[in-house]
DNA sequence: ATCCGCCATGTTGACGATAACATGTTGACG
DNA sequence: CGTCAACATGTTATCGTCAACATGGCGGAT
């Protein structure tokens, strides 16, 4: 089994399924306890007016049997699954990740989990993540959204609530995002608060919100202060591009602003190699704050982005709409610029 | 909603369900086909002997209503529900995380999708967790068992198939796991290589299987050799506890292993804080390869770890267990080495 | 022509829970 | 001492699907 191949384990129509016994319901539990099904619904269920002998008969019985709820069953009977899908970028990467086991975490303490899907952005293979989240009843759907045409694919979606999670500005009611606007302003502010003046941007994938904002806000920054274009340079994300990007980096440039860490982390290596040092001869911000940008050669100066703060706001947010609750519209979370040893004052 | 909270959130009882109502049902879809519910489901499930007009006035009507199919009823019919449930840590670290899109993406070719939940290793957090996904119906899980003693906790399941990811040993036939004694020697071997003799190591969270089969491979190997056991510096993963151990280094060291990439990053910050230089004067091997390594300064030298196999052979694992094959068992997954430019000759 | 059997489809009964309504048993009160 | 409300519990219908069996029509073999 060197290099699993999965080609061969796509049967045309299911293997049929090796049998297995189901557990036992709750009729035998209510055999077992002398009581009627429904009585053991009602334990179950917290309702009130259940003498406690009666319940403690019950949860002895569902000990006894190792006894578990079928929520296939329940979720046919009232309709919710106590499940949010969630549907995320293809991709593993930092902010997504993190805000996933935000959402995990966040969505575990009041009785949800989260049934994951990932789609890239074309309306196909979102369409096929709706289809197969809807057709799981889930309660609520959590999108993160990078591209702007999925927020139009998603849109359409009335059966449950949607929430979108943006890297980017909002969307309606229904959405949580950093503020791309106010961090990538942050970074060079400070970059031109150094005396910067010469900047170049690596870019994130091109296209998603979040690279679109943050390279459109630095081309709106360079024109209000009257700074001259050079030329943007594209990468995708990863530390590679920035490598190579960091390759291109035009002679004279004093300031560089990249998209995300693992990519500023990569433009420096790139650097270095070429005999620039950083920050004495470039400054470089990233963005995203990773844990290990602190320890980053030099320490990296980046924007931090609180993606703990995205899944509690989106499962909050989520909840209240699943319960009908009029949802408890923030603002846009708030990044932080945390300063190291990547930027310094520009060399008179 | 400066910072959300969810304490708030939690209910008594679930709030009364704003009812939304429930999309069309093959009832509906076979009454505007002009056929019975049944010929639906048969065309549904790709059943032979439906003749093609019927099957496309069926598929007609499910356009036009936008029918889509209810799982929940499905699963309760048939005991199945293409799900398989994950239990992950419940830090997001590199290896779960990148073998987390490995099934991901592996599963959905075979049309399952994961329904993930984290959970720690005491046994009542895992209890939580397998009752979670038990009573959900998975079709499997997959546990990633960071620590012994959840292998016990989990081999009482015997409702559906179970696999362990491990970072470790295999446990029983139904396993997958990164060769970690392996690794260990490799990185080892190559610091032995290079001329080194002092060797030092700073471990992972202790207790985790991980962890623990690397640092005791490290001793093992220090004794094979004749090595002195200098004291072994406790570590959690974290690019902040690396630096904190790369800070107590004992003088003499030519030699580090460490128990993960970003420890690496961080020790080496703070070995070149204390005016040592990597590899210089001393030599570093990290484990695991995350991206970034390759332009960490200097190089990362590491032992990658395929995390894409892993999820692979799980998946593989998992579905051939679903439909009652024999595993095609393999042996554990293999690490390599990647050289950069943390290690060199050592000083004569 | 008759019967058999196959093909395409319809009918009925699980699956395991909840919801709505029905019933029997208390105890308080006039 | 009878009546009624409140309480504790039981009974029946329902959710949407699949599985098993039933049916009707049509053609070929006898």
């Amino acid at each position: 089994m060197r290099s699993a191949t999965l080609a061969a384990m796509t049967p045309e129509r299911p293997a049929p399924l090796a049998k297995q016994g189901r557990g036992p319901s709750m009729h035998d539990v209510a055999a077992r306890a002398g009581v009627s099904h429904q009585t053991v619904s009602r334990v179950l269920n917290d309702f009130p007016g259940i003498r406690p002998e009666t319940r403690e008969r019950v949860l002895t019985a569902i000990r006894e049997l190792g006894y578990r709820r079928n929520m296939a069953a329940r979720a046919l009977a009232t309709g919710r699954s106590e499940v949010i899908g969630v549907i995320m970028p293809e991709v593993p990467h930092f902010g997504p990740t993190s805000t996933l086991y935000a959402i995990e975490h966040a969505a575990k303490q009041v009785g949800f989990k989260p049934l994951i899907t990932t789609a890239s952005w074309d309306s196909e293979s979102m369409g096929e993540a709706l289809d197969f989240l809807l057709g799981r009843a889930v309660d609520a759907l959590v999108v993160m959204a990078q591209h702007p045409d999925v927020l139009a694919a998603v849109d359409a979606i009335t059966d449950v609530p949607v929430l979108f999670v943006l890297t980017g500005n909002s969307h309606g009611a229904r959405s949580v995002a950093v503020d791309q606007v106010k961090g990538t302003r942050l970074a060079l502010d400070h970059l031109y608060s150094l005396g910067h003046r010469r900047f170049q941007h690596v870019t994130g994938i091109a296209g998603l919100t979040e690279a679109q904002l943050r390279r459109d806000t630095f081309l709106a920054f360079l024109d209000e202060h009257g700074l001259e274009r050079l030329p943007v340079l594209e990468g995708d994300w990863s530390a590679d591009a920035g490598y190579r990007a960091g390759l291109q980096v035009a002679d004279g440039v004093t300031a560089l602003f990249v998209a995300n860490d693992p990519m500023a982390i990569g433009a420096i290596h790139a650097l270095e190699e070429r005999g620039l040092s950083v920050p004495r001869d470039v400054s470089v911000v990233g963005f995203d704050d990773v844990p290990e940008s602190a320890y980053a050669h030099p320490g990296l100066t980046t924007v931090h982005q609180d993606f703990t703060e995205v899944g509690l706001r989106a499962v909050s947010l989520v909840f209240a709409a699943i319960n009908g609750k009029e949802p408890d519209v923030g603002e846009a979370v708030e990044p932080w610029l945390v300063v190291r040893d990547s930027t310094g004052p520009v060399r008179s």
